[in-house]
Formats: C-alpha cells, sequence, structure tokens
DNA sequence: GCCCCTATTGGACAATTGCGCAATAGGCCG
DNA sequence: CGGCCTATTGCGCAATTGTCCAATAGGGGC
C-alpha cells in the first residue's frame, strides 16, 4: 500500500507478498476495500499504541511531550521512515472517497488530538506549560508535523528530517510557553 | 480529478466530460500521465497566481500578508472550495510514484514558500515585523495552513473553516511577533 | 479409516482500462 | 472542384482487475 499507493493496491499484490493465492484473500475479506480499510487501521494503530507506550514511561508532562517528539522524529529516520507516513498521505486523499477508510482516518486523528491534548492540560495544571487553549494547540502542533511531513514525503530532500523535527520542536514551544530548547531532547541532542 | 482521484481519472471521463471522444484525447496527448501533470500544473498555477496578483494590490507588508490569508480563506469558502485543495492532497500523495507530478507539485510549492518568505522579509525591512528566519517561517506557516485543511479535506467537518482560518492567523501572528488580531483583516472580522 | 469443516489452490469470467487505428468530416488554399 | 492537413469519431485490442468457483488438501473427532 505505501508503495504502490491504496488505491493502486491489487488483490495479488497482497497474495503474492504473503505467498499464497489470491483466491485466499477472498476467503478472508469479502472485498478489498475491506481489506484495505483493515490494513490501514491496524498500520495505523500499531505506530499510535507505540507512541502512547512511549509517553507513559515518561515522567512529567514536559518529559512525556518531548518523548513524544523523539517517537515521532524516530519513526522519520526509519530504513522506511517516510513509507509510514506515505501511507497516512494516501489515507489522507482517499478518505473523502472511502467511507469505511475515513471513518478509520478520521477517528485516529482524532485520538493522536486527545493525547497530545491530554499532555498540554496536564503541563498548565503542572504549571510546566502555559497554555491558553489545550484543543486548539494541540490541533496546530500536530497538523504543522502534519504539513511539513507532508513535504517531505512528496517532494523528497526539500526539507531534511533535521528541520522537520528541528521545526516543530521550536514551535511547539514558542506555542506552550517554554524556553527554545526546552524540548531538545538529550536523544536528539 | 478532484472528484475521482488522480489515480481515477479515466481517459474515458475526460473525454465525456468535454462532450467528446477518447480518441480525440490521445491525438493531443500521448500519455495519460503527460495530461494529468499538465491539467494539475493549469489549475495550481492559476490558484498561485490568483494570491499574487491579490498580494500585489496591497501596499505595505502587512496587508500584504493580510490578502495572503484572505484569498486563501475565500479559496476554502467557495462552493467546491475543497475540491481545490483536495487536487492538491492526490497530488502529494501520488507525488512520490509519478515523477513528473512530482516535479510539478515541488516547484510549486517551493514557488509558495518563496512567495511568502518575500512578504516576511519586507516586513522585516519594514519594521513591521520579526523573524529570526524567513524561510523557516515561511514553511511553518504554509504548513501549518496545509496540516490543517487536510484535516478538512480529508475528515469534512472535523475541523471548521472558522478554526482553520483563526488559527493559521493567530500562528502566523505569534511567529512573526505581531500583536494578537493585527492579521484579523475586515472582510472576515 | 471415515467424516466434516476449514484452509488453500489455480484458473475462469466479466468488466474495465489505456491506447492504437482506420475512416470520416471540415476547413483552407489553389 | 480537388488536394491537403488537421480535427474528430467510434470501434477494437490486449492487458489488467476484482470476484467467484469448483476442486483439493489437511487435520481433528469419532
Amino acid at each position: 500500500m505505501a508503495r504502490q499507493g491504496i488505491a493502486g493496491t491489487r488483490v495479488r499484490d497482497v497474495a503474492s507478498e504473503l505467498g499464497t493465492s489470491s483466491g485466499l484473500i477472498h476467503h478472508y475479506y469479502d472485498s478489498m476495500d475491506e481489506l484495505i480499510a483493515e490494513a490501514f487501521a491496524e498500520e495505523a494503530r500499531a505506530d499510535l499504541n507505540s507512541v502512547v507506550a512511549s509517553i507513559n514511561e515518561a515522567g512529567d508532562p514536559l518529559d512525556r511531550l518531548m518523548r513524544f517528539f523523539d517517537t515521532y522524529d524516530r519513526g522519520m529516520s526509519d530504513a522506511d521512515g517516510d513509507l509510514g507516513m506515505q501511507i497516512w498521505l494516501d489515507a489522507w486523499a482517499e478518505a473523502s472517497r472511502r467511507p469505511a477508510l475515513r471513518k478509520t482516518s478520521r477517528a485516529l486523528n482524532e485520538e493522536w488530538q486527545r493525547v497530545l491534548a491530554a499532555i498540554l492540560r496536564a503541563g498548565v495544571a503542572a504549571g510546566q506549560m502555559s497554555c491558553v487553549d489545550p484543543d486548539a494547540s494541540a490541533w496546530r502542533i500536530l497538523s504543522l508535523i502534519d504539513g511539513l511531513v507532508l513535504q517531505r514525503v512528496a517532494h523528497g530532500d526539500l526539507l531534511s528530517r533535521e528541520q522537520i523535527d528541528g521545526w516543530s520542536r521550536l514551535a511547539a514551544e514558542a506555542e506552550l510557553g517554554l524556553r527554545p530548547g526546552a524540548l531538545t531532547s538529550d536523544l536528539t541532542g
């Protein structure tokens, strides 16, 4: 799906990738749309769960926010890191035309926003961050990352990984009244 | 292309939309990819030109920036305003798989960034804005808008037009050291 | 060994697609 | 009117696709 696009994924491709026949695919899935929606849901939820798991290991809200960016950045630096976001890009583009996919995509995006907004609210309560509208701030931080990553996925090296990571942390610091560099973790130096 | 997706657009669809035959399409375009790349380029450049034309009517940099947001917002409120951004979303998703489309899409995105960065530089020179890195700021402002609009195109009414417009102006004000509301134009106010 | 249910195969089928092609129409120049 | 170039048609072809289906294999309970 990441290589050929959601619309360009054929039943036979899935079958040969799994080393089986196309008939078996239809034994488990009534239609191709059903398979696509479930495959995307599985992959996207795994990503979200991995970020949530990493966040929960951290202590105070600021650490959690740092881990949020760390995990996101690590996802980009993988061997096929861009492939993960390519699927998201395909899903967003196809969402308006595939109801099943739209439902999954929307629910997951809302969950990402809730996770981040919860961190911000906790940060405000702990006096670590200042933020008048955590929900709006969460949407802005996530949408900025999405928009920047989008350019990289679509246009290759137009923006570097370091620029995307640095710029999104910088914007989040400004958004939350943190001192510059407050979100620069030890890992990313 | 906006309705069915770039990959889902068929020669016969274009032909019937134009009231002619499929053979005629191939009389003018050697391949479908060529037609798609040119159609996208034409539409996207028209959008950019309309924004640039509107900007050039304004006087000082702050007015230009305001017009930038006005034109962007007006594009969203059109009857089929989301269709325009749907094409961009499709193009971004397909860019990594279609070299001709990627080249066009990348060049146009770079031009959008240059247009905005030029406004910011002029604003700094005129003492109206403060901004340490106009290129980075331009990418951030544009990417935030893209990321927010993306949610609306993909997921319908998840974010309202007013939220997207207000949030992106607010973020730009913060990014450029403007007083809150400085970018709220008379038209939208 | 027999039965039954599921897993799995490989191919058939109808629909759809991009593209090519032979044929026609239409206008312009002489 | 005749010749020529382009615009335009409508069909045909080969390739591809999702889906279905008859047939086989396999394994556990009796």
